[in-house]
DNA sequence: TTCCGGATTGACAACGTTGTATAGTCCTCA
DNA sequence: TGAGGACTATACAACGTTGTCAATCCGGAA
């Protein structure tokens, strides 16, 4: 049984107040006393007990971070990033895996998790606009490219322009067929639809036709949906000189799959992807991809939440965009 | 402010702890008041409060998972792994990242965690033996190949055989000049020790020379890492014609090296890792290396943590030692 | 009828902490 | 010298649960 507050008193000839006023660095409490609580506090060891503590001040110092899943590198890049940054504001991140579920997203929103969480650093996946505002009250700040206007503050990079630039860069190397890994038919696949806007939006901008046989459809955004995305684009009659791929991942895999049939990379095909996760930067060729700046993403998220939770009346500000910056990184498989 | 108990009481017209016997499912509720109560709770939408629970039981439902850090795949494949397995027993897990720094590995096993924990995997990198005995109270389960007998429950591969396995396989390829990358020289890095003792066995065993100088060092095991070693091994007069690297982001980094100055891979070098990586299954070429049972691993350790935190006669065992399997996955890398 | 025993239910006291109200204490200033 | 104020320290009551134990109810047995 560890020591509490009482034996704490006890120890020190004080009333268990004020025991509690040093141990949270209350100001009035006279030099004498302070330093025999604290002399008291460290021969018994003492150690507040969060339990009793969030009881009373319903605060656990604990956020909760959800990701689709913790596998692909960039979220667990992310997630080790925002755990830096809560550990500057001493708080803990509780990480959860969503695996893209709608229940267990709703659930999430729904307040429904067993422990008590102050926020919500959130990266939806198969949850769509409405549904997230029917969340509970815990704060709640929304990363990734969901939704725009949605019920709670959110950051992410203009997706669509990212794309686009990604396509752009690929038309500018004089290629001609630009396919597209990564599309997806349901309705709440908004990071593909809007990658695929942005992809779009850049053929006909360079004056090249817009041909729907060119885009690959994916179930997931993993190396093997890339690579049999690839394989079947090499199926068609006229091979593409070029594929944006809409993650990393994506294109990883797809450039397995071309190497393994023979066709050079960037010379034949050059492929780019999304995310600029480490596997990029030494993979063969080495990967071209746009770089979000994930860093300052987990920073600002963190930040917003601090202030949602704080009790200043920034708290009541209606829902926040932030728009991150992203830039191109240019590496073998597209320059060569 | 959510309904409490108190509430549902009101409404159901019963007491506070009725109520709580019918959210436990205790066995002696008439089904009539039973019923009541339900209606009542879920009118209400009364959630329990995990504070107050944990105040009064001393559990939380918590365990908590310390990796060396969480971008390394095979740590994010173990934490996904132990997540599931611990969802089937309701538990939720939070995820620590030590970075492999011995301060915040021992505040975490001394329990200076400000969030009440029920046990503790641990995946330890700095900390050896004894260091890991003085931990507080939380039931803890080790893994990894750190520590043999140590203080608690502990669940590896044996490593050093699978060195062995993965450098044998090198030799009986007929290489004869077998490296080795991912040697550490402080004292605390057992894994690389190990790894190093069983490459050091087959390389002579197969009857070749033990050359100190095919021993590459690195700081950590990142690909970075990998090829900065595998540069630093093509330096020499003599290029090996085998590498065994320690694991696969080092045989990753090390390939990408090779590659970029025209050599061939296997052909004129072959490698061969270690952790078995979804990354190495779609490289090019893709991964030779050695695959540890992570599913069973992950199970093992909650099932083990399980039973300590029972209150069966089972949690006073001494501490036990579960060697789980691995296998050699033999890649183009080393396939040809 | 009266009493017994099991099945149900409720009152009360913790768990360890912090906010509020209050009682001292000591100093300063009129 | 006394009043007022600043500063310290304490007592007490929550926060929402659950374990303990006593109270109540019911049907059937004596």
């Amino acid at each position: 049984m560890p020591p509490g507050l009482k034996d704490v008193a006890a120890r020190a000839g004080v009333s268990i107040k004020t025991v509690s006023n040093v141990v949270n660095g209350y100001t009035h409490v006279s030099a004498g006393t302070r330093a025999r609580v604290q002399a008291a506090i460290d021969a018994l060891g003492y150690i507040p007990n969060a339990a009793a503590r969030q009881l009373r001040t319903r605060r656990s110092g604990v956020i909760a971070l959800a990701v689709p899943e913790l596998q692909s590198p960039y979220f667990a890049e992310m997630a080790g990033l925002i755990v830096q940054a809560a550990e500057r504001r001493s708080w803990t991140v509780l990480i959860d895996q969503t695996d893209g579920q709608a229940e267990r997203e709703r659930n999430l929103v729904a307040g429904l998790r067993r422990h008590a969480i102050d926020g919500l650093i959130f990266s939806p996946l198969a949850l769509a606009g409405e549904e997230l505002a029917r969340g509970g009250d815990t704060p709640m700040v929304l990363l990734g490219e969901r939704v725009w206007h949605g019920p709670a503050d959110h950051v992410a990079i203009d997706n669509t322009e990212a794309a686009a630039d990604a396509t752009r860069h690929l038309c500018g190397l004089g290629r001609r067929s630009v396919a597209a890994i990564g599309a997806q038919d349901f309705a709440s696949a908004v990071t593909a639809h809007q990658r695929l806007a942005g992809y779009r939006a850049a053929i006909e901008e360079a004056g090249l036709t817009w041909d729907p046989r060119l885009v690959a459809r994916v179930e997931r955004f993993h190396r093997a949906d890339g690579a049999a995305a690839m394989a079947a684009l090499l199926q068609r009659p006229r091979r593409p000189d070029a594929v944006f791929c809409f993650n990393d991942l994506l294109a990883l895999g797809a450039i397995r799959t071309l190497l393994e049939q023979g066709v050079r990379v960037p010379e034949d095909v050059a492929v780019i992807g999304f995310d600029d996760i480490e596997d990029g930067r030494f993979s063969t060729p080495t990967l071209s991809t746009v770089a979000p700046d994930t860093a300052r993403i987990a920073r600002l998220a963190v930040d917003l939440l601090a202030e949602r939770l704080g009790d200043g009346p920034a708290a009541l500000n209606p829902p926040r965009e932030v728009r991150v910056a992203h830039r191109l990184v240019v590496r073998e498989s597209t320059a060569g």
